[in-house]
DNA sequence: AGTATGCCTGAGACTCAGTCCCGTTTCAAG
DNA sequence: CTTGAAACGGGACTGAGTCTCAGGCATACT
């Protein structure tokens, strides 16, 4: 596992990285040993595991750098709750696509290795385990438990969906499309993360012709919290 | 990797499963060798592999019998989507509480071994992805991409949830609060996973009081449409 | 009864990821 | 120039997972 402290991003760390990746997108992931790849990557077989953790962490180590920008974003917003979720997701995303041919080469190297598309799942968790402790920890009163763990679900879900996306056809639109989705989102959890100090709302409500009172209420319930 | 057929809840698979989690609990996970485990459960080192793949994946191995019932249960569902996920989701933590005694050592297990808590997440994505397919199925026209996945993600957020709670303290209300917790994520989800059947539906949206005009008449076609 | 066929098993050799230890280099502070 | 810390390379070692081969055991066929 890979402990070492955050690494500035024109590091040796950094670029060893990506070096690593291209040369495992070329030569394939199982095919490559651990010596070989320490060989192309320019240090001995020691030293990899030192600074890496493991075959597998070297394909992820720039996440470690997003994630902690993303926890310093979250560490440092005053925001409502909801617009910094959504600022931190964004930028994630530009993270992670800032440089598109490492993007691409990481992506393709993932879909041809099933090991690394489940070693993914772990560290994307980790972006979850951040917005649930932030959404914890600004949470109206009286919000429900399941309330910032889901929602935090639902951001990854999203990001990764906006992502996957942005691979398949390099949509500058896809920044906005996130956006968008992200809005649409959270204001289904608004009344929990919504904007406190500034609490004044109308309530626009449609109601079909048949609908209860007690549907009615009940919805006017949820909404208003 | 396990790619047997799923087998019989009786079956000699499952009880040599159970007796792995017991002896790994009892002496530990990285201190016990595959050769030392495959002799607790009565069989070599070869056998081992071929039946259970991996010595991670033998702790988890009911989650595959878990995993093919809730694809039944979503297949044959004619209920509304939204009472199908449900019903699904307490349906699988039935099944995982239904030998209380496993599930404790389990979790105990799991609570001293990190990379058994990694792999649980790609377990549990597994479900994700069951409930994220079914919903992109059963989805009213209009539903946005992200609806499916955010909610699937959601239902999975809330069960372990829920699980955690019932392995702290043996509420036997865990699972009508689980019930309760799954109702209220699904509602945020209403519009799109209703009943189809009865289409009458209770939009309520909250604007802030400086929207304009044209953010209202946007949110409210998003919802209407 | 004898035999052929297919399946599951156990045994052991083999590859390779990851750990550990030790001696060497580097480099900055004194 | 000396010293001490930190990074490095080399190489031995453990253990997971793969692979091959040979034997046991059942059912089916003649």
């Amino acid at each position: 596992m890979n402990t070492s402290l955050p690494a500035p991003n024109g590091s040796p760390t950094v670029e060893a990285a990506t070096a690593a990746i291209r040369h495992l997108a070329e030569h394939g992931y199982e095919k490559t040993t651990a010596g070989e790849l320490a060989d192309a990557m320019g240090m001995s077989r020691s030293t990899f595991f030192r600074r890496f953790g493991s075959k597998e962490d070297v394909v992820f180590a720039d996440h470690d750098l997003a994630l902690a920008h993303l926890e310093q974003l979250l560490a440092e917003a005053d925001d409502p709750a909801g617009e910094a979720v959504a600022r931190g997701t964004v930028a994630v995303m530009h993270r992670l696509i800032r440089d598109a041919d490492a993007a691409r080469q990481r992506s393709e190297l993932l879909k041809r290795t099933p090991s690394l598309r489940e070693r993914e799942l772990v560290i994307t968790h980790r972006y979850e385990r951040v917005f649930a402790g932030y959404l914890v920890r600004v949470a109206s009163p009286g919000t429900p438990d399941w309330a910032p763990v889901a929602l935090a679900a639902g951001l990854v879900a999203v990001h990764n969906a906006a992502l996957r996306r942005w691979l398949r056809h390099d949509d500058a639109r896809a920044i906005s499309a996130l956006e968008r989705d992200l809005a649409a989102l959270i204001a289904r959890f608004a009344p929990w993360f919504g904007d406190e100090d500034r609490p004044s709302r109308v309530v626009v409500a449609a109601f079909d012709a048949e609908a209860s009172s007690e549907e009615v209420l009940r919805a006017l319930r949820e909404q208003l919290g």
